[in-house]
Formats: C-alpha cells, structure tokens, sequence
RNA sequence: GCGCCUGUAGCUCAGUCGGAUAGAGCGUCAGUCUCCGAAGCUGAAGGUCGGGGGUUCGAAUCUCCCCGGGCGCACCA
C-alpha cells in the first residue's frame, strides 16, 4: 500500500541522514516509529509524515528534521514540501494511473493481503440457546461475525466459523415441558403456563412452539394421546429433543437467510458424551488446579486473575456450564487453531477472565482466546428506544428481517464499532432516502453499472428522439477498458473533473489500508465507514465528469475509473455480505 | 462497592492506539436536472471533545479524581 511505500522512503531517507551526520545526535539504533497519514487539509498533500517524534533523540526543532530529511528523499514524480515537522508527499499521475490499473488487474482480490499469515482462527460468534427464534442481538453477532470471518479471510487468515449450540442443561427440560403444554392444548385439553412470574420463568410461553406443538402431534399420534399432566422421564426427553431440533432447525434456516454460514455446529450434548467434559476435569485434577468446599468442586480460577474460584460441579454432582465451556475451549486449541475469537454480548464480559484462567491453568497462552465483547442492540421505533430482552415486546431477528431486508439489516447491524451500543433505527433503515447509508452506498454501484450498460447499449435522446449510438460495441468494452489511455484523464482542462478524480482514485488506494485495520482491529464498520467516502467521491467524480462522450479514447479512461470503482465496491459489499446490485 | 463499555455539532457517530485549523452523515438554510440514474452534487451556519487536576514541545486520545448513561457481578445457561 502507498503509505507503507512512502513510509519506506522516509525511512531510507533518514537513515541516509544520519549517516551523514546530518540529524543531530540520532542514531539509528533509537527506538522511532514512522507514521504516513492522510492529511485533514488536501492542500498539504496526499500523505504527510510527520518527525516531530525525532526531535528528541536528535535534539533539533522538527522544522529543520523536516528539511534535512527531505533532501535526503529522491523519488520520482512524487512533489515534497515540508511545512514545520511535516514532510508532505504529492503523488504525480504515474501512481494514479498504476492504481486503477492494479485494481483492473487484481479485480476481486485488490486489497486483500496477507496480514493474518495463515494462522489457524476459529471464530465462534450467535452461539445461541436453542429454545427459541433469534433475538435482535443474535443478529448483530451474526452480521458482524459473519462480515469479521470475511474479513479476517481476505487479509490472509485460515478462518473457521463455529457455532456452539448450548443444547445441554436446565433449559433443554424447561423447552420440553413448553412444549408439553401446548402439545395437551393441541390435544383440547385447558391447560396452560403458570400465572406466577416465577414459575413462569422456568417456561418459554412465546408462540412460537404453537407449530412445533402441532408437527409433534402429527408425527406422533398415539404418544400425544397419552400424554397427562404428568410426565415420566422418557416423554420429556421425547419432548425436548423434539423442540430442540425443531429450533435449531429453524435457527439454521434463519442464518442461511441471513448469509450467514457456519462450517460447524457443535453441540454441548456431543461434548459431554464424547468424555472430553470428564478428561479435561482430570487433566485440570492432575495439575492440582481443583479443590473440594461445601460438597462442590472448584476450580482455583483467582490464580490467574480471576476475581474468585468458580464451582465446577455442583453439590449435586453434575458440571456447571463453566465446565463444559472450559473443555470446548480446550477442544478448540487441541483442534490446533491458533487463535480463538469469540464474540460474546457485553452481558457476559464477565466470563472472560474465568475463560482465559482455564486456558492458563491447562497449560496454554491465554492470549490465543480473544473476545470482541459485543455492547447491545436498542431497537428505535419512532424516536423512542425500546430495551431489546424485556419479554413483551422482544422484536425476533426474523420479523426485523422481514420488515427491512437482509441487506439494510445487516449493514445497520455492522455499521457501528462494537464497543457502542447499537441504536437500531427501523424507519431509518428501511428508508429508501439518502438518510439511509446502505442506500447511498448500493446505488453508487447501481449507477456504475447503468453507465456500462449505457456505453454498450443504444439509447434514444428523450428531447430530439435521434437515436445514440453505442460508444462501445459490446465485444469491444472490455478491450478498451483494459487498454485505456489513463493519461487522458489528466489533460482535460477541468480543474473540478481532474481534482474529483484524484480524490477518487486514492479513495481506492486506501481501501488496501482500511481492510489491513479492519482485520487489525476486528472492525468490520470500517468497511462501512469506507463504503460511503468511497460512494461519495464518486457521486462526486459523476457530477464534475460527464463519462460517455463522444471521444472514444476518454470515454474509455474513464470507463476505466469507474470499473475501479465498481470493483471496489462490489468487493466491500461482498464482505459485508451485503448485495451489490447492479440496478435498483 | 467492584468489573467492562460509554459521554465529541441539534441528532447518529468517526477520529488510523500523542501531532497541522477536531471530521462525516442526517437535520437547518441557500443554490443545482435541455445531456451517462437529482436515491445525486455545490456552499453556509453549527463544537470551551461531560467537568477538573497531572504527564510533555504537543492531549479528544495517556494518568488520577469527580459527574452522567449502559451492561454485569450464581453451585442459571
């Protein structure tokens, strides 16, 4: 990328300096780190580096740093100026012109790189109960984990996408007696869940197990004939993996629709029958990791930073969810991945500490567990927020899916860093206004594709009724893109034109900078924080430049500029797994 | 009380892990379609970066103390 490129000058320049004893009293051995950035004000320059951070190692104001260094740099078509500690860079037309070109001959793998150098991920994200329909949460962990695994993928990860099914537990007997209830409803029976707020917590009243209730009936007739108020045993573990299945079921369907994709389903219940619930107890035994208190078995967490031990199993013998989570984990590393990523809810951050003390105590780098502690979704309905869990007006992922669309929806669930809570505006994402990003954005490529269908198709003046030829043949487009004279766009005398499109074009420059931070920082609404500068400066680039016009030889470098553009977006957009249209 | 996140323009948010005059979108106001999609573009107004100390050449960014908001502190999962 440029600024690594101009980055590497600077630096080669210095030490030449130096070497000269031209910087004081800098060595080379002092520990400085370089920065090129973007500077605020365009006519600074198109990169700036500042060397105010040499000043003190070579005692000289970073005015005349600036200076020094600068005679030092000898590049071709680059313009340097320095301004107090800042040496600011001006790239000349062959850098431009090799960047559109780049990206015509990378197309859809301009801007990946290979940051991640192949190590092994797995990235475990929604990782949902399977006693009910997603809520608006688990579609924010399922927008971004999916979008992050794109991501991580493209600059250069080995990505594994993993979801754990919590399908072990209280809650699995609790989803089967719901389903108990409504199926004896099924059956005409009067009976329904307790009035008590607190027995009623033990049930899932929602709907929803309403068609489960009557799939079961049909598939078992006679068992819901006997079926009392009573349950032995056997019939509620009938009952339960019934329900269970029949939501994760539909939790499969819903991701699938989400473009959301999984390489695993892992379930707790495979975990606990494959023994590795039990071997990882011992091995944390052997390690001398567990003591005995009030009848428990706990588990010397506070060793490694944890606030305070954790029970393992309880006094009544059987494990904690804890226990289990830690033998997944361990699972995980002995799979051989190199790094864990979870993204949890914010509402269990404190799960972290107590999970890299079991990563530690087993005798592994605690860091390869990294968690993106996800803050919470509020769903906005007309200017009010509205909690997201409060039972009563809890809005499934499904219903806000199906009244927004799989494309705004997961744009809006991205578009936010992870560390704030989500305000999820339904009116605003649903707006097919210029309010709405998602739209700006999808129409930015609509537009570039229409411009290419224009070029190679033959349209009618609506004022004079003349017919327009094509500029292009359709067999000849691809040609004249390819070998399009770039230089062309420089030698028009239009100051905004030339200026729109070099701003656009190291826009798209950039996007080899943002995808290498996004997947540094885990932060997929760069992407979306890029899409829309990008889809600016070209609405921009649009307006300041007309694209078809009679000269066949700009028409085609700018045809080349914008098959640039619509790359680009087309490959940020892919990442987000959001469409691309080509018109709207 | 302890822990994590958070407080930046009227609103929603960026701010590249200490650097140039703190940015963007929306909203407001003023312009802009005889021509490739006006779902667009141009311009203007708008901020003592929650408050106060400290660190240094330099702080929205680091540190400490207050104030406000969210989430969590189980032998539930």
């Amino acid at each position: 990328m440029l600024k690594q490129y101009i980055t590497d000058i600077a630096y080669q320049a210095i030490k030449e300096a130096v070497k000269n004893n031209r910087l004081g009293e800098m060595t080379l051995e002092q520990d400085f780190t370089l920065n090129t950035e973007t500077p605020k004000n365009e006519e600074f320059g198109d990169f700036a580096l500042n060397v105010s951070s040499l000043a003190r190692y070579a005692k000289m104001s970073p005015a005349a740093i600036a200076q020094t260094v600068s005679e030092y740099i000898n590049t071709d078509d680059i313009e340097i100026n320095t301004v107090a500690g800042f040496i600011n860079f001006k790239l000349g037309k062959s850098f431009l012109n090799t960047i559109i070109k780049d990206i015509l001959n990378l197309k859809s793998t301009y801007g990946s790189n290979d940051f991640g150098e192949g190590q092994k991920v797995i990235l475990e994200y929604v990782s949902a109960n399977p006693t009910g329909p997603f809520h608006i949460g688990h579609g924010r962990w399922a927008a971004m984990g999916s979008a992050l695994a794109n991501l991580l993928k493209f600059a250069g990860y080995d990505v594994y996408q993993e979801f754990y099914i919590n399908d072990a537990g209280n809650q699995i007997k609790n989803l089967g007696r719901s389903l108990h209830i409504r199926v004896l409803q099924e059956m005409g029976e009067k009976i329904d869940f307790p009035a008590d707020e607190t027995e009623r917590k033990s049930f899932y009243p929602g709907d929803y197990l309403i068609p489960a209730a009557k799939d079961f009936v049909k598939e078992n007739p006679e068992f819901s004939k006997s079926l009392t108020k009573e349950l032995n045993d056997e019939q509620l573990e009938k009952l339960s993996s019934f329900a269970k299945a029949k939501m994760l079921e539909a939790q499969k369907e819903l991701l699938k629709k989400f473009h959301t994709h999984f390489d695993n389903f892992y379930s707790e219940t495979d975990l606990h029958k494959s023994g590795k619930v039990e071997k990882c107890l011992q091995k944390l035994e052997e390690k001398g990791m567990l003591y005995e208190k009030d009848g428990a078995l706990w588990f010397k967490s506070s060793l490694f930073g944890d606030d305070q031990d954790r029970v393992l199993k309880k006094t009544d013998g059987s494990n904690t969810y804890l226990t289990a989570d830690i033998a997944y984990h361990h699972d995980k590393i002995q799979r051989g991945f190199d790094k864990l990523i979870n993204i949890w809810g914010a509402d269990h951050h404190g799960y972290v500490a107590r999970m890299k003390a079991s990563i530690e105590a087993l005798g592994d780098n605690p860091d390869k567990l990294e968690v993106l502690l996800g803050q919470l979704v509020n769903i906005v309905l007309n200017g009010e927020a509205m909690r997201m869990g409060k039972r009563k007006n809890m809005v499934t992922l499904d219903d806000l899916i199906d009244e927004v669309g799989v494309d705004a929806t997961r744009y809006w669930m991205i578009i936010r860093s992870i560390d704030t809570t989500l305000d999820f505006d339904i009116e605003l994402a649903k707006s097919k206004t210029d309010d709405n990003p998602v739209f700006y954005v999808q129409y930015a490529h609509a537009r570039a594709c229409s411009i290419f269908r224009n070029a190679k198709t033959e349209r009618v003046n609506v004022e004079t009724k003349e017919k327009i030829a094509p500029v292009f043949e359709e067999t000849e487009l691809d040609n004249a893109i390819m070998n399009a004279d770039l230089n062309l766009l420089w030698t028009v005398d239009d100051e905004k034109s030339s200026a729109s499109a070099k701003k656009l074009i190291l826009k798209l420059e950039e996007f080899n900078f943002i995808i290498y931070m996004a997947a540094r920082n885990r932060a997929p609404y760069l992407i979306c924080k890029y899409l829309q500068e990008l889809a600016g400066c070209f609405h921009q680039f649009y307006t300041f430049s007309r694209v078809l016009t009679e000269d066949k030889n700009l028409t085609a470098a700018r045809l080349a500029l914008v098959k640039a553009v619509s790359t680009v977006i087309k490959t940020s957009l892919d990442l987000l797994a959001v469409d691309a249209p080509e018109r709207m």
